[in-house]
DNA sequence: TTGAAAGCGATACCAT
DNA sequence: ATGGTATCGCTTTCAA
């Protein structure tokens, strides 16, 4: 049914080796005679030939083809989603495809109804976005197979692309002192108990505030409170810290939601905002207010982090060896939600 | 590198057919001694055997792939995009893959860069969410190669799964119709001058509400206000509307950010909601609120659209011949702001 | 510049 | 139950 370089050939009155160079012989030097060439393009062009991709496949041992990997629990994923378009661009220029495979976790544990992607072979790399109870066939496969695979919003030594949120806790809070606060408080609400199971960006967030703090010769000032369900005690628990005559005057909150707690607590001590207490966090959107005023973020590079994954998968499918992983900077959308303390 | 069913072959001890009759001929009669199949099986498994996709739909001549073709510049692809799980999760079940191409439209005019999905034949079929400008290419790829194509969110006879807005509009209508309303109002800010090039949504919508209207003996009074440039006029010109002694006592308003102005311009003459106006709208959201109470919504049924395409798609690559378009229903998501009129 | 031939990895038909 | 042979559409190498 479909038009094939064989009846191309045909048509012109030439051997389908030709019509091959002329149609998709990408090299440089014009492999026939330019009135050949321009026949062959032109009953080409008529005829609607598109080059079939799996036999091309099958001799090039390229599929052309990069799966995406998404977790359908972790919400990272959805942001992922969300930058397809700048993905697929990215890998366009390579003339490489995109597919995408959901993978949730049950169905990893059962070998039997493996999801083709890990039981056919039909990608040529991987990118990864599972920060949590990430599949070991993934890794059985990537192993196996030396499957070039990137793994994004994962920090580890190498082929990783991850938001930089250590030294966005770092800025964060060089912006506080560099207004002039000095008490400078950071707040975060944990869920799960166990450290080790947490996002790195817990730890780095915090870490980064008190490289900050330390260098400038200030002393740290951390709530981090862990528990297994939180509910609405966050506003509370976020009272009680501020609820003292040394607290803080400006603080830093892992995420938007905690900006939200800290300010109606600041509010319910009959605080004002900003004026009493200057908040800044990190977050995907900006923008964001509650009741108080805009909130000023350093803002999660999830696109560039995506795109750069894109990249760093192009390079590893070219040379064989790791990677050495990025760290993508955020960036600051001010507010309104600092000022300089009183 | 790869193992193939050759390796597999020379391992057991036996020709590579038998090899791909027992790993992949789905058939249902074994096909050889379970001795050998057992032999077999351990033997893939141990060495790590993945069919080649590429060689396999060489000879089948079926990809096992379908495009998701996502415009880069309509908003309805990134409510798409939010359902990729969904999606994924039913073409899986047909042993299909799924691969993104956000198409530029720019890009489609200068026939020289054409993206692969039309340069190459990489897809079995198309799932296509362009409501606007569709590239008129597409539509040669469809016609000249016969691939089989489902739409998204747009209403033809045939081929497309769509929100079934017309309904909406009715059950919307009716809602307000029994909870004893008379008067009730239509109020749609348009975008654009000319109808055409309208969504359907724009036209269904206030239609099924004149229907809803006509049926109950009610007589239709609809705003729909056209202008290029709206700005935030909108809540100015619905005051307009609604400041009169007969004004309705419940309105339906073609989407969210509508019913806010119409919410606004109601407080601003002294209403209060939802007593003196009670208001409906459509949405792809629950619990949207602006100023008043909680939004009552028929949701947009995306995921159900999406799915529903997905399967309209598998049934199409069957049969060859054309589906009956299928109209999904919305479904309301109660919220606050109805009542029955004082 | 052109074409003959081999090979990629699977499927399918048809003998044995 | 097993295997021989042909075939799919293309790339690649090598010879003419």
């Amino acid at each position: 049914m479909a038009v094939t370089i064989t009846d191309i050939a045909r048509e012109v009155g030439v051997s389908f080796q030709v019509v091959s160079k002329v149609l998709n012989g990408g090299k440089s030097g014009s492999q026939a005679s330019e009135k050949t060439a321009q026949r062959i393009r032109e009953a080409a062009d008529r005829m609607g030939y598109r080059v079939n991709t799996a036999a091309r496949a099958m001799s090039t041992g390229k599929l052309r083809s990069v799966g995406l990997v998404l977790s359908s629990e972790y919400s990272f994923s959805s942001l992922v989603s969300g930058h397809l378009q700048g993905l697929y661009g990215a890998l366009e220029k390579h003339n490489l495809q995109l597919s995408v495979h959901v993978l949730p976790d049950k169905r990893l544990v059962s070998d039997d109804e493996l999801p083709r992607l890990l039981r056919e072979h039909t990608v040529d790399g991987l990118l990864i976005n599972y920060t949590h109870r990430r599949p070991p066939a993934l890794d059985q496969l990537i192993d196996k197979h030396h499957l070039p695979a990137v793994q994004m919003n994962v920090k580890s030594a190498s082929d990783c692309v991850y938001p930089d949120d250590l030294n966005a806790g770092v800025a964060a809070t060089r912006h506080l002192i560099d207004m002039g606060h000095r008490r400078i408080g950071y707040l975060s609400f944990i869920w799960g108990s166990t450290k080790q199971q947490h996002h790195y960006s817990v730890h780095d967030r915090c870490e980064g505030y008190r490289q900050a703090m330390l260098a400038a010769g200030l002393e740290p000032d951390v709530f981090e409170y862990a528990q297994e369900a939180l509910g609405s005690k966050t506003v509370e628990l976020a009272r009680e810290w501020l609820d003292r005559p040394d607290r803080p005057t400006a603080i830093v909150t892992y995420c938007y939601p905690h900006a939200v707690s800290a300010e109606m607590a600041a509010i319910s001590l009959g605080m004002t905002l900003p004026d009493d207490l200057s908040v800044v966090s990190f977050d995907d959107q900006k923008g964001h207010q509650a009741g108080g005023p805009t909130l000023t973020v350093w803002m999660i590079p999830v696109r560039e982090t995506v795109i750069g994954a894109a990249e760093m998968l192009v390079q590893r499918m070219k040379q064989n060896a790791p990677c050495d992983s990025i760290a993508v900077p955020f960036v600051c959308e001010p507010g309104e939600s600092c000022v300089p303390p009183r």
